[in-house]
DNA sequence: GAGTGTGAATTCTTTCACAGCG
DNA sequence: CGCTGTGAAAGAATTCACACTC
């Protein structure tokens, strides 16, 4: 009960707190002991103000004249992520993205590790993957409870998404990664992060398109949704 | 000239009208012919003003007491996007994320044609992916000119992205989808959208623990960061 | 009645600017 | 001094509410 009085939660900022993170690590890696708004700031295109205010919420982090002390803010944001100990995450859907998640090594050094995998596709159960075995759909649910996996990517076709979240939920699943081009309707206690990237690309083109069309009808476009 | 006055452009709104896009297409599959903002809204989980503040700011697009007439808004929007015909889309850095992206049927039907692709592992160099020729990393200022290519996705480690950002900003790509873990520095008339898949999986990881562990202490968490 | 477009009101975010600590 | 933490100010984005159209 004891912990620091909750005003107010930033949506945004959680995003901005995991580049801080990122930063941060690095410069850990370098031995950096210790930083200043300024310098994260600059690093990630963002303001010193926009930095420290973030990195305040969470209670004093910084000590003024010197800055923040890397490695203790490191400590003191995985805490805020969940990430001090990995989380283990399941890969649900084994095309060419699903696969190519089972394959990619930046989610181990961020704290996650691919537990499992799921396909309804004969052909591809009982293959491995990078490392991990795909299992029948059949499965899911037992694996997850199992396993106590909590988060999950979806990659599965977008007519089949919604269904397939669905299971998900059932099997206690709270937090889903989703590549599928729909909006998921999850439980209140589910959060979902969708990754459109269709919708990606074409935020892309529409700034090309604006930029090159529009340069004077659109004189204001901002070329960073960081 | 003679076109609508801009007033000011809203970055996040770009977000939302991919999105309003993707739903209208689908309305059109099913023979829909109009659709009201509500039901948009509804679908996106968003507001009806919402979606009727974001569609006025390009102009007149429905009929009061109708809605929204689901082909010519595709059309209008395919307009503003640049997709009304297709782009050409390079991938640059053929590792797991490059390959799968090759494989990805998912931009063909937004309009994306992925007209190249390259690496550095002469390994690599010569096969062909997804229909896609892998050419080597020298070949890229000559073929992004040749093919035109402004659009291109990014997936190269980390430690390179700076370097190979820079190489196809000098070629002319004006877009960059970048799935390395940095934040890009290219000329102001280059957009960049930002994948970071850790990053993401680390929102996820926040938005559960925070509302699992400080149930109390965080009441207001949002879940969705469409 | 149903539904758009839009100024005005509200709410949310970011930036400013400065008191106070190391 | 340099740099944090933080109220207060400024700036954006969202929602309200209503005139007006079909």
């Amino acid at each position: 009960m004891g912990s620091a009085r909750s005003d107010r939660i930033s949506p945004l900022a959680v995003k901005r707190l995991s580049l801080y993170l990122r930063c941060l690590e690095e410069l850990a890696q370098q031995d950096q002991t210790t930083v200043s708004s300024r310098q994260l700031a600059k690093a990630l295109g963002l303001t010193d103000a926009q930095v420290r205010k973030d990195l305040a919420y969470f209670g004093q982090f910084g000590r003024p004249g010197v800055g923040y002390a890397v490695q203790d803010t490191v400590t003191r944001l995985r805490v805020i992520f969940g990430t001090q100990k990995d989380w283990e995450v399941a890969v649900v859907g084994v095309g060419s993205i699903g696969r190519a998640l089972l394959g990619f090594k930046g989610f181990g050094q961020r704290g996650f590790r691919l537990a499992a995998a799921f396909d309804k596709d004969p052909a591809k159960i009982g293959r491995k993957i990078g490392g991990v075995l795909v299992q029948s759909a059949g499965e899911l649910a037992a694996t997850v409870r199992k396993k106590r996996i909590r988060l999950t990517v979806l990659a599965v076709p977008a007519q089949a998404a919604q269904e397939v979240a669905e299971a998900l939920c059932r099997a206690g699943v709270k937090g889903i990664l989703n590549f599928a081009p729909v909006r998921l309707n999850v439980p209140d206690d589910v959060a979902v992060v969708p990754v459109d990237l269709g919708s990606l690309l074409q935020q892309l083109s529409y700034f090309v398109t604006a930029a090159q069309a529009g340069n004077q009808t659109h004189p204001g476009v901002r070329r960073d949704l960081t």
